[in-house]
DNA sequence: ATTTCAAATGCAACAATGATGCAAATGTAT
DNA sequence: ATACATTTGCATCATTGTTGCATTTGAAAT
């Protein structure tokens, strides 16, 4: 899928603002900070612009957003784009990197009764493959 | 275990405000918001006197952030204090509240190779007991 | 109880971020 | 090409995180 057809399925207006955010989040391999795909992105926009298009891309689950320690924020594309399972998050205390399990499945949490869920988030913190690997060398 | 107890165990002065911020997320039933809690203290501080008294209770893991959505921050005294297990927490989308779930332990996930895992967060969402007795009324 | 000194407080000030109103610019359906 | 609703950019304001510094306070030593 690309970011135009994202758009459009969403009767979203197709802005380059928009259109870049999802591409740059797409391409991704880890979670990007805000400011990791502004900088990304090929055009320059206002900070007022770029918030509302990221409150946009949210509010119609196209992007999501990962908080570790409510400091760093890191966004990914949504499940329902890429029709992935609801996966945990990993956050690499040591490059600080943000990546989407995307085979780490959620498990089922046993709730006391009278208690409904309907969404579960999970973030793992650790060392990530990559830090891991250096530390060997 | 009384307020001024954990501060000499931390060596930590005893002051009010540290004391008064203590008192009042210990015998809480839920987890609170920063506001919630400046409107329980007895005492009026300023707001970098509050801020930096949160940082310190933090820093020595007396009390543990739980972030919703990045949205909603609530606090809520630490494991450690307290002497439970690292447990789940859960939001209620209706009242907005967050209880930690003691006996809702922490499920181990099956990582990728390489990536190893520290420390894991669940914060479950949906209705709480309060809300769903409400709805049958 | 008084003295002493490091630590904490209160205040001013600044940066970063979330949010809104409005005129101008832009996307899209006709 | 035109028309109109949506989006953008700018100004502006609120909230929150943070730091420097003079004053005050807690607690240890006398």
């Amino acid at each position: 899928m690309i970011a135009v057809e994202i758009l459009n399925n969403n009767n979203l207006k197709r802005t380059s603002c928009r259109e870049g955010i999802i591409d740059v989040v797409m391409n991704a391999k880890q979670a990007l900070s805000e400011n990791e795909i502004r900088d990304r992105l090929v055009g320059n926009y206002d900070r007022t612009t770029f918030y509302r298009s990221f409150k946009t891309l949210e509010e119609h689950k196209i992007i999501h957003k990962i908080v570790v320690d409510n400091q760093l924020i890191k966004y990914a594309i949504d499940n329902t784009i890429t029709h992935t399972d609801e996966h945990a998050h990993f956050y690499c205390n040591e490059c600080n990197s943000v990546q989407c399990m995307e085979n780490v499945p959620i498990q089922k949490y046993q709730l006391p009764d009278g208690y409904s869920d309907v969404e579960t988030e999970v973030l793992i913190k650790g060392t990530c493959v990559n830090c891991k690997n250096q530390e060997n060398n």
